[in-house]
RNA sequence: GUGGGUAUAGCUCAGCCGGUAGAGCGCUGGAUUGUGGUUCCAGAUGUCGUGGGUUCAAAUCCCACUACCCACCCCA
């Protein structure tokens, strides 16, 4: 048997149906918020994450399914989206078009790990960037704007987590204090922060080892290290967030898998999502579009919810989202009522309704069809009803049953959706 | 890349010390020649993950492999 490879799902009915609620919701939302949606391609030059996503990450370095295409050219699934928006905006100058751009996207990225719960090779992304402004209005806009698309969507009990990770200015002193800091200490701590002290020691402030948090404690915040430009950015985030009333948490150790961030990061974690608790990240990246080449600056923040984490989520809370939503079951008895019936269908359909019509099978069996799909009310047509134009309307629910005209139908079923 | 767990019907799983495979749900037909949901009756579906070994005999014990799940690393 031919099976899904390791790392990809089918997404089967009923559950599409939570995928879909929670795609509307987003563009819905989003496109309150006078978000537009791009679609990029899904695979690139294999350069443009390198440079975008940083050489040294593990995203990078050993994530990617990348293989070089007939004339050579090194080619890549995108792993991530944001460096394909950032390519597509100067590419076709998009800095040149009036206002702020607002973009967003959804879809399907590719990384190449071990599967497990809530992480999967083939993952799917709803995202934003808006690009062209460092004002710190902008980042709570958008903050508050993907808060709106989770509570939306049905998730519950999620918390936001903030941070600054600075500039070029003052983060590479920040990082230079965590070096020499962690001369010392490191020895002492467990064998994955040893390997990071060397080769990202940011990772170390991250680590989960119980027996590491005293000595972590103590290692320098990356908050007192701001220049007084990030301090006062990140100050004003805070402020526009607090009259927004959304809450959050500051935490200092939040680092973030990307090179590309600059000042403000977030996070969303949520506590029913195993091990992987993270159903969105997101941050700045003042400067990544200079380094994938623009000539112009381009500063833009932007985030990324993990739609199948989210998707995980409101599947156990919202069981009612993958219910079927059949309007009527039209039950025709022999083929002039079939022929029959397929008119009528055509017209409730058109009229919005969502109407499922039995191509065969003795009326029992297209009664315990319909109910099994949940339809809301079943429609006899047979002899007696083609003669009188009555046609016996059963309501499944109660078992009710009534004789209805053609007219009748169409105003009971009319605008359903 | 590393560690742990699991693998028996479409699904969820039982099957202890080896004796030749079961339940619930689902599916199909019937009780009901134009009426579902409840009930009752009947029925179908298994190379017991794959390969090898031990044994008179293996779903069961041993070995290898594979797949999936969970966790680490890391991230959405």
């Amino acid at each position: 048997m031919i099976r899904a490879i390791k790392g990809t799902r089918d997404i089967l009915p009923p559950a599409s149906a939570v995928w879909n609620h929670v795609e509307r919701v987003a563009r819905r939302v989003m496109e309150s918020y006078a978000y537009q949606e791009i679609r990029t391609p899904i695979f690139e030059e294999t350069d443009l994450f390198a440079r975008g996503v940083g050489e040294d990450t593990d995203i990078v370095s050993k994530e990617m399914y990348s293989w070089e295409d007939r004339d050579g050219t090194r080619l890549t699934l995108r792993p991530e989206n944001t460096a394909g928006v950032i390519r597509s905006y100067i590419e076709h100058r998009l800095d040149q078009r009036p206002g702020l751009q607002k973009l967003y996207y959804m879809g399907p990225m590719f990384r190449r790990e071990r599967p497990q719960k809530g992480r999967y090779r083939q993952f799917s992304q709803i995202g934003a960037e808006v690009i062209g402004s460092e004002s710190p209005a902008v980042d709570a806009e958008l903050i508050e704007m993907v808060m709106e698309v989770l509570s939306q969507a049905g998730l519950e009990g999620a918390r936001l987590i903030l941070n600054s990770v600075g500039c070029k200015e003052c983060r590479p002193k920040f990082l230079a204090a965590l070096r020499e800091q962690l001369k010392d200490v490191a020895a002492g701590m467990c064998n994955d922060c040893q390997r990071r002290a060397g080769t990202n020691p940011l990772r170390v402030l991250d680590c989960k080892a119980p027996e590491d948090q005293p000595a972590i404690e103590k290692l320098p915040s990356i908050l007192d290290y701001l220049c007084e430009t990030c301090r006062t950015h990140f100050a004003s985030v805070r402020s526009h967030l607090d009259e927004r009333g959304i809450g959050y948490e500051v935490r200092p150790r939040l680092v973030r898998g990307l090179d590309y961030y600059t000042r403000t990061t977030f996070e969303v974690v949520h506590g029913a999502l195993g091990a992987q608790n993270s159903v969105l990240g997101g941050g700045r990246y003042d400067g990544l579009a200079e380094a994938l080449g623009s000539k112009v600056p381009a500063p833009g923040i932007g985030f990324s919810i993990g739609e199948d984490r989210l998707v995980m989520t409101v599947e156990e809370t919202h069981p009612g989202l993958m219910k079927g939503s059949i309007d009527l079951f039209i039950a025709p008895m022999g083929e002039a009522a079939l022929r029959h019936s397929t008119l009528l269908a055509r017209e409730l359909r058109r009229g919005g309704a969502v109407v499922e019509l039995a191509f065969e099978g003795k009326l029992k069996r297209v009664l315990e069809t319909a109910n099994k799909t949940g339809a809301r009310y079943t429609l006899i047509v047979g002899d007696n009803e083609m003669e009188s134009g009555a046609y016996a309307l059963k309501n499944m629910a109660t078992g009710e049953q009534e004789t209805v005209t053609r007219e009748q139908l169409a105003e009971r079923f009319y605008g359903k959706h």
